[in-house]
DNA sequence: CGTCGATATATCGAAGTGATATAGTGGATC
DNA sequence: GATCCACTATATCACTTCGATATATCGACG
């Protein structure tokens, strides 16, 4: 999971591993802490597979000058660079490989196992990698889920066994689902009606 | 945390892994899946810090025409009982200790680290178990989290780097969140207005 | 000048996941 | 009454993720 998160991220320009935890949190919906302990061996394993490749610290970050915005980063490379090692900071700046591409294509439109909520976002903010077809049956796919979920939790909230905390959990269980629905259908009427939603790179 | 939810089955009556799961799917809010591959060896775990303890097969279980509830399990109890090994169908039921129920309400009370929403339903969901004043406390601290989290979404939200497919996915998490807060608030106020708001046990 | 908070990588043990193996049981169907 | 299927039940595997911690540099502030 946290492989497709990071080659989304990759997908648009060079990262280093820290770098990727902020933008799992600013960019994806990936809200809470992704802690470093998932993220460096994820990179590491990523590697070994040749998805991504280490970019040597001298190089140019691909992109860096366009996208450019990473704060106060340039001058102190400048003012260290020359020293040989690790580079500024012992940074260690990832590129995605194409090898990397595919195997970010396939695995985004092609969940394994059903997606939990969290999985399931993590697709839609980087939906515009997909083609519309993708899309929507993604979306069709977590519908149907969303709305067994529902049935549930609406059976469940009438056991006779539960306190009333218990039950007051399931009905806010139950609520969050049908906002989760609301929002699917928003986005599946989007979808449908517009020849290219939110536009950019979906070919 | 799967600790906690298995004490709080077991404070209610003798439980086997099996059966565990699927109260923790019908019972308390965490609805899919929690995989043997985690109750096992929590259980295990458990029962060698002293927190539970295994059941004989053939002594208990029997005894237990008091708080027997399980619906269509007695018959087959009874049909096959005297033949040896593993008793019926190799069931391994276990019960708390009293060490176990201290370890549980001092763990349901104090979350360790910041809860996630999972975590937190799941306190909820055994929430008499504690005094009021607790319940206040992990509701108030929620609240705060909440609150925290609601404003990082809003400002994400304003990012101009977002495609609409990963704004969408953030607004959707903000209004997610103000559901939880919604909830939480709604909690909050029974709980100050009502003296025992669900009534049972909390002592 | 020191030191504090943010940046940065790395590693550890513990916990959870998803898949799979194995087998008994109850009921339906032919 | 034999057979088949779905459900109950425990267990274990490799892998991923989590949370904590260690270590170091950088930039800003007084």
């Amino acid at each position: 999971m946290l492989d497709i998160a990071i080659l989304g991220l990759l997908m648009e320009r060079d990262h280093h591993g820290y770098e990727i935890r902020t933008q799992l949190r600013d960019r994806l919906g990936l809200g809470v802490n992704v802690s470093f302990g998932s993220i460096y061996p994820a990179l590491a394993r990523l590697e070994r597979e040749g998805s991504v490749e280490a970019v040597a610290p001298s190089e140019p970050r691909l992109g860096s000058l366009s996208t450019g915005s990473l704060s106060g980063e340039r001058a102190s490379l400048r003012s260290r660079r020359g020293t040989p090692g690790l580079g500024r900071r012992g940074r260690k700046v990832y590129r995605i490989t194409e090898r990397g591409r595919q195997e970010f294509v396939e695995r985004l439109a092609n969940p394994s196992t059903v997606d939990d909520g969290r999985n399931f976002s993590l697709r839609m903010a980087l939906a515009r990698h997909l083609t519309p077809n993708r899309r929507v049956t993604l979306l069709e796919r977590r519908r149907a889920d969303l709305v067994e979920r529902l049935e549930e939790l609406r059976a469940g909230t009438r056991n006779p066994q539960l306190d009333g905390y218990a039950r007051s959990v399931m009905e806010h269980a139950a609520q969050s689902v049908e906002l989760d629905l609301a929002w699917i259908d928003q986005l599946l009427t989007t979808e449908r009606s517009t020849p290219q939603p939110f536009a950019r790179d979906a070919k």
